[in-house]
DNA sequence: ATCATGATGTTCT
DNA sequence: GAACATCATGATG
């Protein structure tokens, strides 16, 4: 088949890496889908002056540009993604539902939008940290969710445009410890009201972390009403 | 476990 | 004005 499982042909670029050096810029430089399945089992880090959280990515989707009616850059580029037409290998922040940040990571040449959002992780260090951010949570809850991970690692809209290929900025993405591939699962998006078929998103097979699955379903805001 | 709903402000129409 | 790449909480099984 042409289409099936068409990632899993990517060959990981950083095999010859050792554990403490952030992933290179090229990784980003290619699709959406083909980054987004590499970047599961992976290290994400977050420095504050308080300290670092680093999380072990579980569950990850992919956004395309202009052909995918579920990305934020669907009707071109606009001041709020602006970074998704950037470079790659920068965070795309944004704030949604009036309160909630979420990140993304951007793929592909300037000029072409195209980003995976991180939608889940474990907490593998800086638990303390990301603990007294979450102090409600099960630490199986501190970073199951987009907002969530964005939450325990304190990211916001400062660092929207952040180089996460900077091995001494303050958000990194660490090469090494991707997950064998057998062990990726694949579904359909959550959260987006268009284009919910395509199988773009990509989490660990049995980790606990991974959010579940709920269709999204619109809902407009509690109206007054006049009987009371 | 699932379901329903309120919270909240930015962005785009 | 409406939608929003969500989460916490409370009811229910």
């Amino acid at each position: 088949m042409s289409t099936a499982r068409s990632w899993e042909s990517s060959t990981p670029l950083d095999t010859a890496m050792t554990a403490g050096s952030v992933l290179p810029r090229g990784f980003f430089d290619r699709s959406a889908e083909e980054v987004a399945p590499a970047l599961l089992g992976r290290r994400f880090t977050r420095r504050t002056a308080e300290g670092e959280v680093t999380v072990r990515l579980t569950e990850v989707e992919a956004y395309a540009g202009p052909l995918d009616a579920a990305s934020h850059a669907y009707r071109g580029p606009t001041a709020r993604t602006e970074v998704m037409f950037g470079p790659p290998g920068h965070a795309y922040v944004y704030f949604t539902y009036g309160m909630h940040f979420c990140v993304n990571l951007v793929c592909r040449e300037a000029g072409t939008a195209s980003a995976v959002l991180l939608r889940a992780g474990e907490i593998v260090a800086g638990e303390e940290l990301a603990r007294s951010r979450r102090p409600r949570s099960s630490v199986r809850d501190l970073a199951r969710g987009p907002a969530r991970l964005c939450q325990a690692l304190a990211i916001d809209r400062e660092l929207n445009g952040a180089d996460v290929c900077d091995p001494a900025g303050p958000l990194r993405i660490m090469a090494g410890d991707a997950v064998d591939l057998s062990l990726v699962r694949t579904g359909p998006r959550t959260g987006v009201n268009g284009a919910q078929d395509v199988p773009w998103r990509f989490w660990i097979d049995g980790e606990p972390s991974v959010s579940p699955y709920r269709p999204h379903v619109p809902r407009h805001r509690g109206r007054p009403t006049s009987d009371g």
